[in-house]
RNA sequence: GGGGGUGUGGCGGAACGGUAGACGCACCGGACUUAAAAUCCGGAGUUGUGAAAACGACGUGUGGGUUCGAUUCCCACCACCCCCACCA
């Protein structure tokens, strides 16, 4: 071997081979457990990013670790390639999204081969290629089939100058287009929605189930998912039949409703409004229907609404009450109409003092209930029946009285919507049904998918989908009755492609079914899964939808796709910001040891701040593998920070991990130039044993561990380099050993160096990578001298060497031999005696 | 307003209820070198007494509690970060 360690020679050439031998194609044996890892794949914007390679590394470290344990493991890799930033690079530099996906996916995946990532790439799925949509349409059809998808109108925003459909990301934060900066209107569309509100119980409970997802993902779900448990109540609209249903928390105040609030858009407000407050109804409703989303919504908006000149019975208490219209009730949740209990609900509350509304406390407790709202539990005060019961009980009661006077229910409500569908745009998965004017909606028959998407299309931004335009493709004849008819031109979010992918990898190059549900059943659910937070509710959630429909289709026999998840934390770059602007000056413009702005001269803020390109801050990784090779690269992101959290790119860490793997390649240099011994002295080798095993044992539990401690485990690395570098014994067979464990270990970390090392070290063995990986020898472990650490009252005064044979009896007497424990206990009487065996002895004394 | 999380040296971070600060970065000293880089060896939480060896005190956001012993467990509080938020 050479004696110097030159990373770009190594990697290319180990690269290579391993593509040669075939090394990472996934290997499923009879009786060998399995392992599936997974990262969540990118879309293909062009370069990778250090976002990528941590999330990345994290996997193939596992993926590594767990095939050298044994396991049968499937790591699999793609490219979530639909979407939004193709469209508009086509529309900027005039090339076909396709194109353009197709060669930033040759890019990027040039790049993951340079880090060594060790993919099974026979298994790549790209959601934008005809062979993997096929099954993302089918699963559409099948969502059709089950009642799980349906139409109804919702609003798009619509843009008046390119007459286009926008997409949410395509309107400022003012509500203005991205490209024609006119004001976007909002329009009513039919479009596609899929009914995850059938399985909200069940995406809910079943988070119960992930012992191994991280506490605050399965919060943010939860709180997506927005359980509420209540009744439904109905109040006679008084002079008509017609009721105003309301849903609440706290039937328990129902007999404290001074008014009802309806939305203004719901439809009862024509019919409740008096002819007298109609002008001022109208007006109210037109001033909140201008606003925008982020006005509509935002904290500081005061509560405002207007009286409907009409109101209701209560069927409790026979009172008439009044109702209003206000801009706090939103329609969208519950039935779009609350009643007003301003003694025991903040807002009501405000609302109530604001309007001059009466405010009856019915639930005893808190203080004037004219300054306050009392939102805890007590007993009930002016309830009729009710009064004296405390009001956790009273819900049920008022709820079967309710009930038995067919006045409202029970009810269960969720702040989860349907999810909506339906996007009018181009580069996207065609929805596959066509609209026949006989028959209606029709299914493309399944022989016929995939329902391809013309890929030669000039996109320009303005005006409708090309899609729309394309003659040809949209007129067909209905597959039922062959009458003209015309395809959907709309596409799917792509949310859906990436909502089963992590299905495909088993079986990815099925062409006959979505995948052998053998195949997918034995390597899924995946075991280990790795992304960002910012896909903790949205892609996580429907990802566990479409898995429990897909169950329940008897594809499926899991519940959960993802066993163990881990949320990598961003990787931060140094910023320079002008405080005053809040502008990023590149770091080559600043004079690090005093940062100013190089146009004005202020002192600059220099912070770490999450890479991107508008701050200045990226490291690309291509500069990094060029500078000190891949190994370094992974090594550093990995020992850096703990995996979840955030990573502040430094170079001179960067530098350090390149020392590192220099001396490691030192030491196994001149271990293999060291003349062979067989003697050696007790004491040493126990201790090289010691330490070799001691390293086993922590790197392999922190790999096992749920947060997956790359970092400890990589000091675990450190720590044996350190010991062997100290070590007299180089040339002996348990030095070799020392060494060869320490290159097997390094394995699924600095991939490259420890294959070149292990390829010198036996070269007749075969792959470091498939090397079983070491198993301590707790026998290693023990010791027969141990230092007793020595506590007066719980502090530490002292210490000694001792036996580990030796007795408490004997231990008490040495410790209290010494003369820095004697003045201790001098004068005082010794009460107790606690000994913690092989670690300390505590004298409590007074 | 609701929910989740985090507070440990100059920095990143370690510590089954048992010697707090492993491992590394930066720093300081030394060796090698004409010199520098690289490499190697050594040092260091803060603070007091001391020439030094050493011996004390204080130290894991704050205040309590449990315990022989608490970074770790419990209670209250403070600060920061993230998510959701007029959700009835």
């Amino acid at each position: 071997m050479d004696a110097k360690y030159n990373s770009r020679a190594i990697e290319a050439k180990w690269q290579d081979q391993w593509q040669q031998t075939g090394l990472h194609r996934t290997l499923a044996r009879r009786g060998t457990p399995k392992f599936y890892a997974l990262s969540m794949f990118p879309y293909p914007s062009g370069n990778l990013h250090m976002g990528h390679v941590r999330n990345y590394t994290i996997t193939d470290v596992l993926a590594r670790f767990r095939r050298m344990q044994g396991y049968d493991v499937l790591h699999p890799m793609g490219w979530d390639a639909f979407g939004l930033p193709a469209e508009n690079a086509a529309i900027d530099r005039g090339v076909p999204p396709a194109q353009w996906t197709h060669q930033n996916i040759a890019q990027m995946r040039a790049e993951l081969q340079q880090l060594g990532l060790g993919y099974d790439w026979e298994r790549e799925v790209a959601t934008c290629r005809p062979d993997y949509y096929h099954w993302t349409q089918w699963i559409f059809l099948q969502l059709i089939d089950m009642g799980l998808a349906y139409r109804k109108a919702a609003k798009v925003n619509w843009d008046p100058v390119d007459q286009t459909v926008l997409a949410n990301e395509q309107v400022d934060s003012e509500g203005r287009s991205w490209r024609s900066g006119a004001k976007v209107e909002k329009r009513l569309l039919t479009q596609w929605f899929l009914k995850i509100t059938d399985y909200a119980e069940e995406l809910l409970h079943s988070l119960d189930q992930l012992p191994h997802w991280p506490e605050r993902v399965k919060a943010m779900q939860r709180n997506w998912i927005g359980k509420s448990v209540g009744a439904y109540l109905e109040f006679l609209l008084v002079g008509s039949d017609q009721k105003i249903a309301v849903f609440t928390t706290r039937p328990d105040t129902v007999y404290g409703v001074s008014y009802v609030v309806l939305a203004p858009e719901h439809p009862l407000v024509a019919v409740v409004t008096t002819a007298e407050h109609q002008d001022q109804v109208v007006a109210f409703q037109a001033l909140v229907a201008a606003q925008t989303e982020e006005e509509r919504t935002s904290e500081d908006q005061p509560k405002r609404g207007v009286p409907t000149g009409g109101s209701v019975l209560n069927p409790f208490n026979g009172q008439h009450v009044p109702v209003w219209i206000a801009n706090y009730v939103l329609f969208e949740y519950g039935t779009g109409a609350v009643m007003g209990v301003p003694a025991h609900d903040a807002r009501d509350h405000v609302f109530a003092r604001q309007y001059g509304l009466p405010i009856q406390q019915v639930i005893a407790g808190g203080g004037e209930i004219t300054s306050a709202a009392w939102t805890e539990s007590g007993p009930l005060i002016n309830s009729g029946p009710f009064d004296g019961v405390p009001s956790d009980e009273a819900k049920g009661k008022i709820i079967a009285f309710a009930a038995e006077q067919g006045w409202g229910k029970a009810q269960i409500q969720y702040k989860l919507r349907d999810w909506l569908v339906s996007r009018q745009r181009y580069w996207g998965c065609p929805i596959p049904v066509i609209h026949c004017p006989d028959c209606g909606i029709v299914q493309v028959p399944t022989a016929d998918l995939p329902v391809r998407l013309p890929e030669a299309v000039t996109l320009t931004g303005r005006g409708a989908s090309p899609l729309t335009t394309l003659s040809e493709w949209v007129h067909v004849s209905c597959p039922q009755c062959g009458v003209a008819a015309r395809r959907e031109t709309d596409t799917m979010d792509t949310f859906i492609d990436s909502s089963w992918y992590f299905l495909r990898y088993p079986d990815a190059r099925n062409d006959q079914a979505i995948f052998d549900p053998e195949q997918t059943n034995h390597w899924a659910p995946v075991d280990q899964y790795v992304g960002g937070i910012e896909h903790a509710i949205l892609h996580l959630l429907y990802s566990r939808f479409f898995t429990k429909v897909l169950r329940d289709r008897g594809l499926l026999t899991f519940d959960e796709p993802f066993q163990r998840l881990l949320t990598q934390g961003m990787v931060q770059g140094l910023t320079y910001r002008n405080p005053t602007t809040q502008k990023c000056i590149p770091s080559t413009l600043v004079d690090p040891d005093d940062p100013k702005d190089p146009e004005t001269g202020e002192a600059l803020k220099v912070a770490y701040e999450t890479m991107s390109k508008s701050k200045y801050n990226g490291v690309a990784p291509a500069t990094v593998i060029e500078h000190y090779g891949a190994d370094t690269a992974r090594m550093f992101v990995l020992f850096k920070a703990p995996p979840e959290k955030d990573l502040e790119w430094d170079v001179d860490d960067v530098a350090g991990q390149f020392r590192f793997l220099n001396r490691i390649w030192r030491l196994v240099y001149e271990a293999q130039q060291a003349p062979p011994i067989t003697e050696a002295a007790a004491g040493p080798l126990k201790d090289l044993r010691r330490a070799m095993h001691t390293a086993i044992k922590e790197l392999t539990e922190d790999l096992d561990s749920d947060q997956i401690q790359c970092n400890t485990a990589i000091s675990e690395l450190m720590k044996l380099t350190n010991a062997l570098g100290d070590s007299p014994l180089a040339g002996h067979p348990v030095y070799q050993e020392g060494i060869e464990t320490l290159v097997k270990m390094l394995a699924p970390f600095a991939p490259h160096m420890a294959e070149d090392l292990w390829s010198a070290l036996a070269p007749e063995a075969g792959s470091v990578h498939l090397q079983p990986w070491p198993v301590y020898d707790p026998q290693a472990l023990v010791t027969e001298h141990f230092t007793l650490v020595i506590q007066i009252n719980g502090k530490v005064r002292a210490q000694l060497e001792a036996a580990l044979s030796a007795t408490q009896t004997d231990l008490e007497a040495q410790a209290l031999a010494l003369e820095t424990v004697q003045k201790q206990v001098l004068g005082k009487t010794i009460r107790k005696v606690i000994l913690v065996p092989g670690r300390l002895i505590n004298f409590v004394v007074s």
